[in-house]
DNA sequence: GTCTATAACCTGATAGAC
DNA sequence: GTCTATCAGGTTATAGAC
């Protein structure tokens, strides 16, 4: 009997993976590579070598599993940032702008390049962002209300002065250039002709907080008054 | 006989539309909203009070329809920033940043606010972004591919000493803030619990661009050498 | 817990009348 | 150009044996 597909997270080293761990590997391997409508539950099963009703004895139904899918991986990712925080608040009572940027983008930028499937995965997350079903959306931004919450306390701490609105809107900003860089690095390499190289994290994170924090830094336009 | 659901771009004041409109226009609106593969031909041809057959008269296909969808939008979109950086260029040879990157964003804020259907159409194209179907994606690069070229040159030119490497990461960023503030400004409003306003696109247009040349001007930093 | 078999339904595509 | 009818195949979900 053939070894299942091991598209498991890597950070558990093969632990006689059971039915269920299967169907999460295999489901995140294919919603990530298809979508998620495009990935049927037979395609998921058979990749994990379980069966059709499996998927419903282990989660009970196709919305279920990518639920589980997302949080998965989306818990712990979130928990690393904000005990990077912690740190960085610990060092000093003011941590250095660049010490709270990096806690936010790091993380997500490690776990696409170290963690096995970690690339797929981000562009999973990144479609399910922009995804109309509303019950995927708010599951992915629950996960991140905590970290929204933290670190826009300590981004208004980092930047005195800066009024609440253009700071959110700003934090909304660096979203953005995080989650494009995470999913989607590899559009960089592709409109740049080769010359960038999204598998340099090191490289990619230290240009990735070197720009948000110059953006984080501007001069604040002056709203009329 | 009701009238067909007016979802039309809003440029061209209802011209009679003929079924092949009303096809790309219905289209538009449930591939936004619940996804190309959510989004069946029955449900597309009910909303434009169209017959199931008529798509594959006028398209040939469902991806050929999705092929429309985007480039009806997309083309001219991305004839305005080129036209709106010719202007940057005629008034200096060598223009303001901030002109440069508000002939990037401005053109898509506007779209998404002022534009019937914009906001829909922007969700769709973020996550035709990060679509793992090659044909869609590279169907948006191409349109982008002309707009890359000739940014990619006039910021250069703009910030003279920024190696190539950094710069096209820089544009990269900024992409992402970009596509994230067009396609899912919303987020910003729920995130801040109402603080932030996506619809004041002149208000986030002006952040957006003072936000982003912080990035794009930041010291670059220095790797080793 | 794992399987087979099947129910109930929806899908894109097309042939052919008008 | 627009329609109906239909094909061939896919989908999730579930009942019930082991």
């Amino acid at each position: 009997m053939a070894e299942p597909l091991d598209t498991s997270t890597g950070n558990t080293p093969a632990a006689h993976a059971d039915t269920r761990t299967n169907l999460l590997d295999a489901a995140e391997h294919l919603f990530a590579h298809e979508g998620v409508d495009r990935a049927s539950l037979r395609s998921i099963t058979r990749a994990a070598e379980a069966n059709l009703a499996a998927v419903h004895y282990h989660f009970g139904s196709k919305e279920a599993l990518v639920r589980e899918v997302l949080a998965r991986r989306l818990g712990p990712l979130n928990e690393r940032r904000l005990r990077l925080l912690d740190e960085a608040e610990r060092d000093g009572d003011n941590p250095r702008l660049e010490a709270i940027v990096g806690a936010f983008v790091l993380p997500a930028l490690e776990m696409v390049q170290r963690e096995r499937g970690g690339h797929a995965f981000a562009r999973f997350v990144c479609r399910t962002f922009s995804e109309p079903d509303e019950a995927f959306r708010d599951l992915v931004l629950d996960q991140f209300r905590e970290v929204v919450a933290r670190f826009s306390n300590a981004f208004e701490r980092a930047l005195p002065g800066l009024p609440r609105e253009e700071l959110f809107w700003r934090f909304h900003f660096t979203v953005g250039s995080m989650v494009h860089t995470a999913g989607l690095g590899f559009l960089a390499y592709q409109l740049s002709d080769g010359l960038c190289d999204p598998e340099d994290i090191e490289g990619v994170g230290e240009r990735l907080i070197g720009f948000l924090c110059g953006g984080l830094r501007a001069k604040a336009v002056g709203h009329e008054a």
